[in-house]
RNA sequence: GGUGGGGUAGCUCAGCUGGUUAGAGCGCAGGACUCAUAAUCCUGAGGUCGUGAGUUCAAGUCUCACUCUCACUACCA
């Protein structure tokens, strides 16, 4: 048994995330932590919203409500959607709680007792007509390049040219539009990362089992060189800028810290949260003399995080010279697209969480976006597809053949697990299936192959059905039930068996399953030591029922109204 | 502009350190079965592995150039 500390990204607060954000990191956490727990391994997930902000202070005044009003509750909102979609987080946190705030201060106070923080007077956009400093991104103008007149900030759609926003001609106000815009002088705290630069880099080169997509972005920028981060922000909501003794620190009083420091640090803070709740010990999973050298610490991530949890969340941490938990596995995912082009709400494009759930049960969502999860390149979402995950894969393979064996056992057996009969060469072959597969499954889960994971799982499923046809009890029945009842009794367990394996992915499902099948909770765990035993673990006698159907079919009908709605197709 | 992915059957994708006739699922064609959600099982057709050079006894796999595409590019998070 190991202990395993497992991290989704923290879902930003602006909204409910959108079927991308679920499959990158939230969803693929969940289904390894899920897999994890059922190998028998002590886990730990933990997840939370990230509060702070610039675009958190512009949806709330949107909405119209005060930003801490807004944050409760959309993060209420995020909970519930996590819990629609049955993500099975042992906390959920906020980056806003008291603990974070104490936290990301004690963590600015030791880096800059190593030296590693200093201030400095940096020039940036500020709008009279909204009363703020502007990112780079919400200043938009003429490209001084090639006169494109809608640039940002940061970079011009037209040309591509990266830009600096104090660079643009007649820069406006992408909050208000307003042209009052001005040039002002605002000091800073940065991180002095590149002090770390080289230990970072040997870091980095010791990793193991990380995606080609996790180093190469940490080698890309270690390799330009690492620029020191500013780490605080000219605004109101967040965590403020303070002293060891705990009063503001003298120029910052109308300064917290940048999300990007706080946020993942909240990774630690909820922790603490989930011990204070559950009197857990969060010292024995992040403190390396406390217990955590032995911790197995998963982080699971879309690309754009990479750089933040390669380079400055470890600077962050080594610099502090205190003994925290570094990240072990960091599995980091492409995009999940949307017919090949970017989700968009204001364009009707793509599908949000709460939405999805209203359209399909969680299961069908879970399967999909694993089956075909982001891992090598971006993947494109497609109603067909969805399609036909949910009617091949899971009504015809695997919903079929439960129903299959199930009804006929209940018709022809009492819906009973009959005894009598011997095994031959039918159940010597699928038990050699399982022995090859069943192994190769849990490896592929071990070293987070979602999509070979899924494959196999499927694999597994479908070798159920080619049992069935060679076993053919139906056939049997007419001249000898003791043979058919060989087959009957493999195939109710092989139900027992797919339920079983399902669970990290379509947990619902899985479970309606093993309650049909009488199998008690403590015995849905996945031990297979003796696998030609599985195909005999039911008692004889047992009663099983027949489960209602266990996944509808999506029509074409569906697709259609659905791409209406949505978009997709064109 | 820079950097990193990716371009493999109609579609979505596997192909580890180069090595016999390039794989899977879906789709398609034919057949089998009838327990089952017109489900399942079997067989088959389909690819000069983006383009052009090069290294090698041997390249989808390595090198170079070109091309298309996606992402990142540090104050969006």
């Amino acid at each position: 048994m190991s202990r395993i500390l497992i991290t989704s990204a923290l879902p930003y607060i602006n909204g409910v995330k959108h079927m991308g954000n679920l499959a990158g990191s939230m969803l693929p956490a969940d289904v390894y932590a899920r897999a994890m727990r059922l190998l028998g391994h002590d886990v730990l997930y933990i997840c939370a919203t990230d509060e702070h902000g610039t675009p958190a202070e512009l949806a709330a005044s949107d909405a119209g409500m005060g930003v801490a009003e807004y944050c409760d509750t959309m993060h209420a909102a995020q909970a519930a959607a996590g819990a629609d979609f049955k993500l099975s987080y042992d906390y959920f946190g906020r980056s806003s709680a008291p603990s974070n705030h104490a936290l990301t201060q004690h963590f600015a106070h030791v880096l800059e007792a190593q030296d590693l923080i200093y201030e400095k007077v940096s020039k940036q956009v500020y709008s009279n007509a909204d009363g703020r400093f502007l990112p780079d991104r919400y200043v938009e103008g003429t490209c001084p390049n090639c006169d494109f007149d809608a640039a940002r900030g940061d970079q011009c759609d037209n040309c591509g040219k990266l830009l600096d926003p104090i660079d643009l001609i007649n820069p406006y106000s992408a909050v208000s539009g307003s042209k009052d815009v001005e040039i002002r002088e605002t000091n800073h705290l940065y991180l002095r990362q590149s002090a770390l630069s080289d230990r970072l880099r040997a870091w980095v080169d010791a990793s193991e089992g990380w995606p080609s997509l996790a180093t190469s972005i940490a080698r890309k920028w270690l390799d330009e060189g690492l620029r020191d981060r500013a780490i605080t922000r000219d605004l109101s909501w967040g965590i403020p800028v303070t002293n060891p003794d705990g009063s503001r620190r003298a120029g910052f009083e109308d300064k917290v810290f940048y999300v990007w420091f706080d946020a993942p640090i909240a990774y630690i803070a909820a922790t603490q949260d989930w011990a204070a709740k559950t009197g857990g010990d969060w010292q024995q999973w992040w403190k390396t003399d406390a217990g955590a050298d032995d911790v197995q610490y998963v982080q699971f991530m879309g690309k754009d995080n990479v750089a933040f949890h390669t380079l400055s969340f470890p600077t962050s941490l080594i610099g502090s010279a205190e003994p925290w938990k570094l990240v072990d596995q960091l599995k980091a995912f492409n995009w999940v697209t949307w017919y090949g082009g970017k989700f968009s709400t204001s364009a009707k494009r793509g599908v949000f969480m709460d939405q999805a759930i209203s359209i399909a049960p969680s299961d069908n969502w879970r399967w999909h976006l694993m089956a075909n999860a982001p891992e090598g390149d971006d993947a494109a979402f497609t109603w067909e597809e969805f399609a036909v995950s949910v009617n091949s894969d899971l009504a015809n393979v695997l919903g079929n053949f439960v129903n299959r064996i199930t009804k006929y056992a209940a018709g022809k057996f009492d819906g009973k697990v009959p005894s009598g009969g011997t095994e031959g060469e039918d159940e010597a072959w699928i038990t050699a299936e399982l022995e090859t597969r069943l192994p190769a499954l849990i490896a592929h889960y071990e070293a987070r192959e979602f999509r070979k994971a899924m494959e196999q799982t499927r694999a597994i499923w479908a070798a159920g059905n080619e049992y069935l046809t060679k076993a053919a009890p139906w056939t049997h029945y007419k001249t000898d039930v003791d043979a058919a009842a060989v087959g009957v009794r493999a195939g109710l367990n092989l139900v027992a068996l797919f339920g079983i394996i399902a669970q990290p992915i379509i947990p619902d499902a899985a479970g309606k399953i093993l309650n049909a099948m009488g199998i008690p909770e403590n015995n849905r765990t996945w031990n297979f030591g003796d696998i030609p035993a599985l195909l005999n673990a039911l008692p004889e006698g047992h009663a099983v029922s027949a489960p209602d159907v266990l996944f509808s079919k999506i029509e074409d009908a569906d697709i259609t109204d659905w791409a209406t709605k949505f978009g997709g197709g064109e």
